[in-house]
This record gives structure tokens, C-alpha cells and sequence, in this order.
DNA sequence: GCTTAGAGTTCACTAGTTGGACATACACGG
DNA sequence: CCGTGTATGTCCAACTAGTGAACTCTAAGC
């Protein structure tokens, strides 16, 4: 950075690209490096023959059409990742290294109603029994990505004043964590994660403009624009579970009335159900009785198809998105659900605007959270950091 | 743009760089432009070099301390751009040079009837009526950038299927008016080139995230998102008319029912008040009538502003914006609409959104437009240096 | 008049990217 | 089993662009 407009700086620049480009796509060939990142394909030959030496990278052949073309991937003992998310009833934990490689993943139950101290306490233990399992080299984790089902502003790390985490409000889950475990922590509500997870390894690929809806206890919105998570000047963006679909419509817990919330989430739907199907019933389990067949179930799913679309509706009208990818425990009714949503979708938005959306499920189920939590410790872990090498020891690192 | 990582970009940006030292400063020495831009005296004299060769800037001489400092300025007449904004009712054309400087501007009454043809030579005589009297060097305009009141693909330059500008539909402006005029002319839709306008020279000054909401035959809003206009992959982002709030509300003249426009759009709103007021009202006479304090058109006025707070409300929950900004004629009401929408938006929207939102009314008026085409021609032409402080750091995240 | 110090220019050098030529390796069809 | 085709990665010469150092210029200060 000494030089800022210097051709070095270009260079910097051109192999921060590189690393970019593999630790997006996990491995590239060189010649794929070469059409993604635009450069020539000597350019790319040299910069991947610097990083191999410095070790920030490793080539491995590849059996293809014509020559075998040697596959890049960022090296992966150079460094470790590990994901956390905290749901409202489970709490899970993946460990991956930076060629996108994911060595180990492990799930919980977790009552949302404990404090928080003990939701933290119980993350460190899986955190260093996973890290145990895979025999990785604890010096080697270079940071952590958190999630967590709530709105939380981003800059200061402090969970929203939420009414959907009761005793979690106020603390900064990144700085707890970190503390803990020693290491960079960068966190994010868990739809914004779901949708980097999907951009990456899921449902997205391709696309630089995606939106993911998970529909749990909540409702949500993750939102990546032209590649990037976009948050929002306050870190909110995506809220779209309290849209007003109905002004006079059931009263929701934030305060309004008609919320697609209220049309939507497992809280407000389930006792729809309780008459006829009995009070034990989860969400999963009225997904499942859907696909066996029950009508109840099947109608309800419908009319929360309905009103999703018309949420999504509003979304595609506002930002035009190419895709919408549905998460949560919903997702696993396929196209009892998307039929519903893409109908309403088509219904509500403009035709020029619906004309170009494909409505998706997710394509990691519940899993895409914890492994955007992965891809958001590897997309925050600073690059400069690989290129030199310097192994990140603990941790001044917040700015 | 065609080689992104390559030493003419680095040029390029070196180029944009001493450009933008110098307008924020007005003008420089080459020594001043060495130390704030970090170039090297030895590059700063060949780009300045280049610059004063290609006529963009002006150096001239200027006593100094040792040898005579020659002072380095953007010189006015190296270029122009001209803004042309079609209105409902108006067409405007403004004309402006490098250093971001309005040198003329003038507005006729347009019959929005009137055909494509007639409209594009009204363009074409109010330009050349304002070149001569301005008196600028015709072969030295660069650029023009056009506005459409109708959702336009930017890709393929087509006016969209269209009920809005009867007789326009699939028609291409930007190419009519490139063979009239015989410069490269960039179109967008007015909304858009409203909320760039009010960005780089209005009311978002400083913002990076920016909703722009038009409020006149229709209902539209332009989107700048971290700094850029944000047109969706399909080009068709912001249209915030036609969500829906009353699902069996008025129908709408897209084929729904209870769209935002038919609350709000004047051609819904006015024969609210043909009974009591006449037929002859326009929006203007209504918001007229309203600051005089007529109850009728203050009572309207308040409700479109209620409705129009609910769809921005949606939009706050939906993209979290910093600042919305109010245009059209409605925004001469002031508070007498900006209250209500506040208001409103304060009930719909979350409050962590909500709290950090401001809305305001434009600071341009009806110039907005213009302003913006002559915004997007500057753009189109290389000037990336239309905000300043908008480049560094941040978002690390997956391109 | 002489010195001084900052301003701008020139020049040789270096860093870094590129296009094209080349060697390589696999697949496929005869 | 062997050509042929095709895509990959590498090498080299050409080119682009920025830099440090030496150089020239000018006006102010003594």
C-alpha cells in the first residue's frame, strides 16, 4: 500500500483478484482464472506461480478435455475457518479450510431461551470439540463467522433490540465468541449468511443478485447485490418478514398489524393447525404430512406460499432480483410451496420485473447458514493476510 | 473498461485521480497534485501533459514562491454535456461542462401525446436553441444523457411495453436523438436520473444510499445503492408504483388492484377532487391550494402522503436506505406531505430502520431530472469522480 | 549579483502485463 | 494404434507506464 497508484499496487491488486476469483469458486483452473478475473492467461501463469511459492496456494491435476489443466485451490492447510450459528433451537458449528473444503460440521440442540452466556459457552465447546476431531492446528484458525437469528448491527456487533432472542439483547455475540475462542469474530444475522452460503455453495451460483427468504420462527430476507451482501446503511436491510401485507391483519410481535410474519412463520401458522392435527406439531412435521399427502397441511402450506409471494412480490418490484432462493424449514415442501409463491409472485409484480425471476429452493437445507458463517470468516479474513503469508496469531484485528 | 486489470486501467485511474484532486480543489499546482494524489512529480507532469493535449484541463501561469507554479484548472469549455429530460408535461434540457458546472438550462411545455417524432424534434430544436445561446462550441459536446418517464431497458435502450407514453412504446430515444444530435446520447428513466441528480447535486450530498420517490402521473423511485444507481439485472429496480397495499383497492391501470399509484399518482388522485374543485385541477393547483390552506387539498395531500409513507415503508424494510428523498410536484407540499410520510413510515417500518431514515424533499425540484441526465452523461463519459469519497476500502465480500 | 529553493521536465530504468508462439496432454474417430 | 483436434499452461519479446535522479528554470532574499 505504500504506493498507491503505482504498478505494484496494480499487481497487489491483480493477485488479490486471483485469490478472490479460487476462494469464490473454490478451484479454478488457471485458464478459468483467466476468463473470470479478465486477466491474460500469462498474467494469471506468473501471479498463481508467486502464490504456489509463497504457499498461499496449491495446484493439483485434474483429469479434463484437453490437456490436463491443473486446478488452483487456495492451499488448505495455509489456514482454518470455522462457522458458528446459533438458530432458535439448535446450534451448529462447521470447521473448513480456505480451499473451501468443509472438514467437519456438527449440530445441537439448543433451547434459544437460555441466556446467552450459555449459548456462548455451549459454541466454545463445540467449537474445540470439532477442532479436536479434525486434528487442525489451532494456531491455524484465522477466523470465525457467526450468525445469528436476529437483526444485529453489523459496525458495532450489538444484537438489535430483539424480541425474538429474549435475554440475548444488547450483547455483542462477536466480541463473547471472541473473547472465548482467541480469534477474529465477524457475525451477521443468519440470512444475510444463508444467502452467502447459497451464493457460494448452493442454489446461486452464477447469479450476482440473489435473494434469500428463510422462513422459520421468523421471516427473513438475506440480500446479495452485484456479489456482495448488501446490508443496508443501518445493517437491517432484508426485513421482510414485517412488511404490511394486511393493515388489519393479526397483530405481530413487532408491534404492527398484517406482517407477512403473521401469514408466514411457524409461530403463526402452527395454531392454524392445533384444532385438528394436535399441539406438538413443528413446522418439519407439517412440511412432512404435506408431501405424505394431508390436505390441512397441504392448504396451509399453500396459503403461506401465497402470502410469501406476496412479499417476494414487493421485493421484485423494488429490487429486481434474478433469484429468489427459499431457505428454512419451509423450503423442504419444494413445490407445494414454490408453486404458490411463484403464482403469486406472477400475480403482484410487474410482468417485466417477474418475467426474469427464478424462484429456487435452497439447495443446502438447513446447513446454508453455518456455511455462509464459513464463507463470511474467509471473505472478511483480509487478503493481504494470505498474500503475506504472516500466519494471524490472535487478535488485535477489529477496526 | 476493456482491460480490467491491466496498466491503461491503472492509467486510466491515475488519470481520474488527478481530474478529481483538481476539481475538489479547483486548481492546483503540479507540485499540489504530486502530494495529495501520491503520484510522482515525474507522472503528474505527464498526465497533466496529456490532460492539457486533450483539452480537459487549463494551466496557467501563477507567481509563486520560486519558479512561477503553473496552476493547473479543469477548463470549462473542454466539454460539455447536455441533459435532456422528457417529461409528462415539460421537456427540459439543461447543458453543463466538465467541472460540473450548469451553464444553461430552460424548460417548455411538452404534450405528452404528442407523438414520438414531435417530441424527439422539440428535443432536438430546445438543445440547439440552448448550444447558441449559450454559445458553446458545438463539436464540443461529449455527451448526452436523456430521461424517459417510463420504465426503459437500458440494455437495448427500448422503451418498455408502455401504456404510460402512448405512441412511444418500443420506440429507442437514445438512438433518435444520437441521429438528431450526433452524439453518443445514454438514456435511463426519469426516476433514476432524479435520484442521481439529487445525489450528486441535491439533497444526498454525502449519502451513499439514496431512494429517490417520484410522485406525478405516476409513482417511480430511483435507487442509488453504495454510490451507483442500482437498475436490477433486468433493469427495471424501484418501481415502488405498483406494490400493493389493498389488495382489493382501486384497480390499477398495470392490471392490479390497490397498487401505490392509485393512492398517490395524480391521474387516481385528482378526480378525488373534480366534485368540490373543478375539473381544470392539477397537482400543482392542488398542492397550491393546500399550502393556502384549503382543507380539501390538505386532507388529500396528508392521505397520498400516508399511502406513499406505507410503500416506503416497504422499502425501508426491504433496503434500509439512509435517506429518502422526495420529488415530483408533490414535493412542493412540504411538510404538509412529508409529515404523513413520516409518519407513516415510523408505524410500517421496523424501528431500527426506521430511526435512522431521513425524508426529505428534493432540493432541485423539477430540475432533478436534467441535472440527473447531465449526471449520467458525465458518468457515462469516464467521470467516475461524480461523488467524491467513494472508492475506498470496505467490502471485502465475493465479486 | 549570487545564492537558494521550489517547480516542472527529461531520461534511463524498472515493474508488470500482453499477445503470440510453443510444447503438452488428453479425447475421439478411424 | 495412431493421427488429429483441442484446450492448457509456459516462455519470450514487445509494450506500457510509473519512478528516481539529474537537470533546468525562475523569482525571492541577502
Amino acid at each position: 500500500m505504500e504506493t498507491p497508484g503505482s504498478q505494484s499496487s496494480l499487481h497487489r491488486a491483480n493477485l488479490e483478484r486471483v485469490v478472490r476469483a479460487v476462494r469464490l469458486a473454490g478451484s479454478l483452473t488457471q485458464a478459468e482464472i483467466a476468463r473470470t478475473t479478465g486477466l491474460s492467461a500469462a498474467t494469471v501463469s506468473n501471479i498463481v506461480r508467486e502464490l504456489k511459492d509463497g504457499g498461499t496456494v496449491e495446484v493439483t491435476p485434474t483429469s479434463a478435455g484437453g490437456r490436463r489443466a491443473r486446478s488452483v485451490s487456495l492451499s488448505g492447510d495455509a489456514g482454518i475457518v470455522i462457522g458458528v450459528d446459533f438458530g432458535h433451537t439448535h446450534l451448529r458449528v462447521a470447521i473448513g479450510n480456505l480451499a473451501h473444503q468443509v472438514l467437519a460440521e456438527e449440530a445441537e440442540p439448543l433451547d434459544v431461551d437460555a441466556s446467552a452466556d450459555q449459548g456462548f459457552d455451549r459454541a466454545e465447546q463445540l467449537v474445540n470439540r470439532l477442532i479436536a476431531a479434525t486434528g487442525v492446528d489451532r494456531t491455524k484458525v484465522a477466523g470465525v463467522g457467526l450468525g445469528v437469528p436476529g437483526p444485529i448491527d453489523v459496525e458495532s456487533g450489538t444484537l438489535g433490540s430483539t424480541a425474538i432472542l429474549p435475554g440475548w439483547g444488547g450483547t455483542k455475540p462477536a466480541e463473547e465468541l471472541r473473547e472465548r475462542l482467541g480469534v477474529p469474530v465477524h457475525v451477521d444475522n443468519d440470512a444475510n449468511l444463508g444467502a452467502l452460503g447459497e451464493l457460494v455453495w448452493g442454489g446461486g451460483k452464477g447469479v450476482r443478485d440473489l435473494a434469500y427468504i428463510k422462513v422459520a420462527s421468523g421471516v427473513g430476507a438475506g440480500l446479495v447485490i452485484d456479489g456482495k451482501i448488501y446490508r443496508g446503511p443501518g445493517g437491517t436491510a432484508g426485513e421482510i418478514g414485517h412488511i404490511t401485507l394486511d393493515e388489519s391483519g393479526p397483530v405481530c410481535r413487532c408491534g404492527n398489524r398484517g406482517c407477512l410474519e403473521t401469514f408466514a412463520a411457524a409461530r403463526y401458522v402452527l395454531p392454524l393447525l392445533q384444532p385438528s392435527h394436535g399441539a406438538d406439531l413443528t413446522m418439519e412435521g407439517v412440511v412432512r404430512l404435506a408431501r405424505e399427502g394431508d390436505p390441512g397441511c397441504r392448504r396451509v402450506i399453500a396459503d403461506v406460499g401465497r402470502h410469501i409471494g406476496s412479499g417476494v412480490a414487493n421485493l421484485c418490484n423494488l429490487l429486481n432480483p434474478s433469484r429468489v432462493v427459499l431457505g428454512g424449514d419451509l423450503a423442504e415442501a419444494g413445490e407445494l410451496v414454490l408453486g404458490p409463491i411463484r403464482e403469486s409472485v406472477g400475480r403482484y409484480a410487474i410482468p417485466s420485473a417477474a418475467r426474469q425471476l427464478s424462484v429456487l429452493p435452497g439447495a443446502l437445507g438447513g446447513r446454508a447458514e453455518v456455511l455462509g458463517a464459513l464463507a463470511l470468516a474467509l471473505s472478511e479474513m483480509g487478503d493481504s493476510t494470505l498474500l503475506e503469508g504472516s500466519s494471524p496469531v490472535s487478535a488485535p484485528a477489529f477496526t
